[in-house]
This record gives structure tokens, C-alpha cells and sequence, in this order.
RNA sequence: CGCAGGGUAGAGCAGUCUGGUAGCUCGUCGGGCUCAUAACCCGGAGGACGUGGGUUCAAAUCCCACCCCUGCAA
């Protein structure tokens, strides 16, 4: 089966990886260009495109597969299906209408549930207790193509957006396989979505990560777990010091009685608890501005914690 | 040459501007108090102050170069 391959984000990559494995015949590897990122701005390739060349395969970087050009060259490589995961743009008709078997997606979610770019962020952001992988045909909307096959997975307490995302993955690569295999000679067997229950994952904001203590310590709790690969949730302390909540867990506390969101008490075992809205935090491990991740414990003992001492928000 | 902060005892930090024998909160070791303790009291050990040069009677502190770490931005 002639595949051409549309990645570039790390999700993409346990997908690739299978797709040698299973020894398909990969025609070439398109992912977006390297583009300047990290300290001292340099020019960074895209980890699909590091993980293409390892393997020796033909990587194409268009600014945009709209590009007549880059249509016309699809076109010859005449490919029977294209593969498509967390790649970061979207195809034009013209190009879902080339391979006989269709474009086929996976995508983080149980779809329609969490269309867009953050479904694996919103969903633990909101507390599921549950997600999945969806693979899918590509049509011209945002995640809205027909159904191919669906796997759902349990979503742990100790899942964050790292850890899931990885998860689901390596869930989508053996999904994507089988709906491959479904395929012969035109499109897999696929059902269209619910559009009535479509559900929305945007882009995340950097706004978004800082936390508002009057919220629930599980609502807080879910956005620190939810925005740990970017950007952060994160309070501000003492002179203005930025400060993210790497690792944190909710804990009922006897007395948060009169105490405001947001006051912090130090219990007799130094651990370094936060009162919220409803119960509190137990902050496990923070991170300051320009420093390294450190222990609730070290952050008391450093910065000279007191029971009453605050967090607080500050607008941007 | 994108912007910025940092590298001081095992950990987290102050001290640097205004040079003058290194300090805080802990940890650790020993002792004490206690029915007991993560609590309290007393005492001890532990630092080439990132590296190399320069200025000076004297440098963690001022000047120059380099290495490493981090946040922002993308």
C-alpha cells in the first residue's frame, strides 16, 4: 500500500514508527518547516521530521500543501491513502480527493467530542474520567470527517496532558493500522459523526494557565494536569514572583474556615497546602520564575513560608 | 547575534549596588527535655562563593572572557 505520511508534533511519531514496522511502502514524509524555537532562537526541525530521516525516508516541508505546486506533486506520487496525525494543517479538497482509499486522521479524541487543537488538554481540564483515539476521514472542517473506528481509554488521576498524550499515541498508531487494513482499493467503512453533539478542544491560551484559587482545589488541580506540556498553570507570590504548580493534589483541610483562597498553611510536616474555593491544594512540587522545579518543601523552607502568606492573581 | 533571571555547605535561598576573615530556613551528626514525637532546647561537622584572567593592601562583591542552568518569546 502506497502511504504518504502528514506529521509533525510527537503524537505523530509512535504512527510512523508502525507504519515502517508493518512495512508499508511510506512514499515520502511531509511535515511543516523547521521553524525558529527555543532559547537563542535557532532554526528547530519538527520531531517527526528528526524521526523521518533517521529512518531514511523522503521528508517535504511546503509552507502549504495548498500550494499548486506541492498538489501537483502529490499527485504523482499517486498514493493510495495519506496518513495524517497532529500535522497542524489543514488539506484542501483538492488533496483529500487524490489517494483512492482517502485521508485518514487520528485524532485524541471521542469524536465529536473535543474537536480542535487541544482535545487532550480540554478533556483533562474538565475532568473526564474517560477519552480516546478516533481514526477518521478527512473532510474540508475541522475534525468533522466520517467515523472510522473509535477506542476509548480510561483517563488515571494521575494522568497529565504529557502522559495521556503519550498514551493515546500509542493507541492511535495500531488504530491507524487497522483502518488501513479495512481499506481495498476505496475508503474504509465509515460512519458519519453526531454533529448535535460536537463539543470544542481550542487552542490554549496562556491566560488560561493562571490559576484562580477561588476555583475548586479539583478544577485546579485538573488545569495543572491539563496544561503541563504548555502553558503552565501558574500564581504569583510575594514580589510579583511568578510561580508554576508542577504537581499538585486536593486535600480537605479541618479548618479553612475564614481563610481566603489562596492563603497558604504550612502544616506541622511542612507540606505546603493552599486554600481554594472548595477544600484546598497540596502543592508537591512548584517551579519559580528562571528557576528549577523544587519540592513544596523546598519552596517553604527557601522563601521563608508562613502560614497566612498568600498566592494571588495578576492580570496581564 | 530574540528578551531576561540564575550558578554561595547535602537542599532551597540571602549577601553583590555602598569590596574588609560567609549567613538564613532546613537537613545531617552528637547531646538534652519528654510517656513519646515530625515539636522544643544546647552543641558540632560541612563552602575552592560555576571556571579562567584582571584591578586592589584586600574580591562572593568591581572589570573582561568562557562554561552550565532556567523563565519568556517562538
Amino acid at each position: 500500500m502506497r502511504i504518504v505520511f502528514m506529521g509533525t508534533g510527537e503524537f505523530a511519531i509512535p504512527s510512523l514508527e508502525q507504519l515502517i514496522a508493518r512495512n508499508f511502502d511510506i512514499l515520502g514524509v511531509v511535515t511543516q518547516p523547521d521553524r525558529p524555537s527555543g532559547r537563542g532562537k535557532r532554526l528547530n526541525p519538527p520531531p517527526v521530521k528528526i524521526f523521518a530521516s533517521e529512518h531514511d525516508l523522503s521528508v517535504y516541508q511546503p509552507e502549504k500543501v495548498r500550494h499548486r505546486d506541492f498538489i501537483r506533486f502529490l499527485k504523482k506520487l499517486q498514493p493510495t491513502a495519506i496518513v495524517v496525525a497532529a500535522f497542524g494543517q489543514f488539506l484542501p479538497k483538492s488533496v483529500l480527493a487524490i489517494p483512492p482509499c482517502g485521508c485518514i486522521n487520528a485524532h485524541p479524541s471521542l469524536l465529536p467530542k473535543y474537536r480542535g487543537a487541544a482535545p487532550i488538554q480540554w478533556a483533562l481540564i474538565n475532568g473526564e474520567t474517560e477519552t480516546g483515539v478516533t481514526t477518521m476521514l478527512l473532510d474540508e472542517g475541522a475534525d468533522t470527517g466520517d467515523i472510522i473506528l473509535q477506542e476509548r481509554v480510561k483517563i488515571d488521576l494521575q494522568d497529565t496532558a504529557s502522559t495521556l498524550s503519550n498514551r493515546l499515541a500509542h493507541l492511535a498508531a495500531p488504530l491507524l493500522i487497522q483502518a488501513l487494513e479495512s481499506a481495498s482499493g476505496a475508503a474504509p467503512p465509515h460512519s458519519p459523526q453526531i454533529h448535535a453533539e460536537a463539543t470544542h478542544a481550542p487552542r490554549l491560551t496562556k491566560e488560561l494557565g493562571q490559576i484562580d484559587w477561588e476555583k475548586s482545589a479539583d478544577e485546579i488541580c485538573n488545569l495543572v494536569r491539563g496544561t503541563d506540556i504548555w502553558p503552565s498553570a501558574y500564581t504569583y507570590f510575594g514580589d510579583n514572583l511568578r510561580v508554576k504548580i508542577i504537581d499538585c493534589a486536593p486535600v480537605d483541610h479541618a479548618n479553612l474556615s475564614d481563610l481566603p483562597p489562596g492563603t497558604i498553611q504550612i502544616t506541622p510536616d511542612k507540606e505546603l497546602i493552599v486554600f481554594a474555593g472548595r477544600r484546598a491544594v497540596r502543592l508537591n512540587h512548584v517551579q519559580p520564575a528562571n528557576r528549577h522545579k523544587i519540592s513544596g518543601y523546598d519552596f517553604i523552607n527557601g522563601h521563608r513560608l508562613k502560614t497566612g502568606d498568600r498566592f494571588f492573581r495578576r492580570d496581564i
